[in-house]
DNA sequence: AGATGTGAAGCCTTTCACAGCC
DNA sequence: GGCTGTGAAAGGCTTCACATCT
């Protein structure tokens, strides 16, 4: 290789350059070197090698140069990246050079949660106003910010700049709030709420969905528990494999570990308790 | 293709079957397709397409197939597949057919909210103990659950055959805690502290980092921005392009877009402003 | 006719291994 | 000698398109 401008500048002189079109799994990495990169600031590193940088972020050491390696060339050969310099141009790219204005629709349980983490504040993020359809929650203070009525979403979004909106509601008011955000020309969004959003092309959306995390791992404990049992013999005491756990007995009501009858085009009912 | 035995049953006869070894992709979004299932067994469809499905899971029709085609053969050619078999086949395969223990680990700002949420309770878990080291805050009542102190840990996790341990603690306090949680037998831990857990072979972790996510927004806002203004012309009122932004400047202090010094090993430098 | 299940192709991501530079 | 940056290989995931079955 030769010659490395910061990957994909345009040729405009003087122009403001285009970002370098990242892969997403390298953008999804970004934010955690970023964070490891704090921290060696902070205990005083001023360079760390690809090797030390990947074991503070969990991965290995080639993705993690790979990744880098997308973002231009800022390591030097031989003694490794200026812990500086690298947290500049990961903050760079990631666009946290300016602190971007958060609004925060539903402060229920997990709102009011979310309104007081400080974690948000601390890595390049404001959150600069809250909504909620309760009317008994408007003019609530959370944090030094009183909650508005979501009605107000659309004109006080414009005046605050939103750039990013954060849906807290029910899954039942979940779309409607990503209308009046979208309508508020909000075009991030990240949703807690359990269902899939519509929105048009050009709007992003990530979802957070604390249940679905514990089910993947669910998955993993059965697996677990199906092959340490198997290849052992006396599948004793483990709710796992008992068809009758110890556990509770809810709402997904238990089933045969292997789907019933099965013969006919028929359906054989077994869900019922 | 022939006789479709559940994928990946075991030779020995009336021997609880070994899952099917599915792909992580498969996995993660086997949820997601569980709970547009239960949305359309609500709705009282008794059957669906595998576009009809895919629509309400956000996914392409040909993705939902394969994922489905996984876990053995459960539909009907011309017709479409059952929704409680296929419900009920999801949450073996998850391992839901019986209600795990969960272990919530810190009960500040977010460990609060997390306590609240129904949406464990109603897919499939049952928050069985709550922890702090906080001694202020042991003894305090959380829907029905009392803080215990973190040292009861050890004793109360096998106690109440804890499965899976949540970790909403400080960063600082993680690593303890997941020694104590890997110690007490946990072997699925669900990370909400922005940082990266050491555990043995065998251990899973799977993490949520809010800040993270939206940094991810962040990238991609600041990719639209640099995209839609640079063939436009006139940068103006776009914090993105700014130098000098309209919005607050803080915590990551405000960056030139290219880093400073920078001389000599140069390579053309082109990000400058 | 209609919809599933699936080889095969294409794309993306990870890993390897080493050339190149300090 | 040490460490980055990167082609090339390997692996995994998604999409296509159609044979197959009801």
């Amino acid at each position: 290789m030769s010659q490395h401008r910061p990957a994909g500048a345009s040729g405009r002189a003087g122009a403001v350059p285009a970002l370098p079109d990242l892969p997403e799994a390298t953008v999804a990495r970004l934010p955690e070197y970023l964070r490891a990169l704090h921290n060696l600031a902070e205990a005083g590193d001023d360079t760390v090698s690809s090797e030390g940088l990947a074991a503070a972020a969990g991965v290995n050491s080639a993705k993690l140069r790979k990744d880098l390696s997308h973002l231009g060339s800022y390591g030097t050969r031989g003694v490794g990246y200026d812990v500086a310099l690298l947290i500049h141009q990961i903050e760079y790219v990631l666009g946290l050079t300016h602190r971007r204005a958060v609004a925060l629709v539903g402060v229920g349980n997990l709102g009011h949660a979310l309104a007081g983490y400080a974690g948000f504040a601390s890595r390049g993020f404001r959150i600069a106003a809250l909504f909620d359809a309760d009317p008994t929650r408007v003019g609530e203070e959370i944090n030094g910010l009183t909650v508005r009525h979501i009605d107000d979403l659309l004109q006080t979004a414009a005046e605050e700049r939103i750039a990013i909106g954060v849906i807290a509601t029910p899954a039942s008011a979940a779309q409607r709030v990503t209308d009046l955000l979208v309508a508020a020309g909000v075009t991030s969004i990240l949703n807690f709420a359990p269902c899939v959003l519509a929105v048009p092309e050009g709007v992003d959306v990530r979802k957070v969905d604390l249940a679905i995390e514990l089910q993947i791992l669910s998955f993993h404990e059965h697996r677990k528990a199906s092959l340490t049992a198997l290849p052992g013999g006396r599948d004793e005491a483990d709710p796992d494999l008992a068809a009758t756990g110890t556990e509770d007995t809810a709402a997904p009501a238990p089933v045969e570990p292997a789907p019933p009858g099965r013969t006919r085009p028929t359906r054989t009912e077994v869900v019922g308790s």
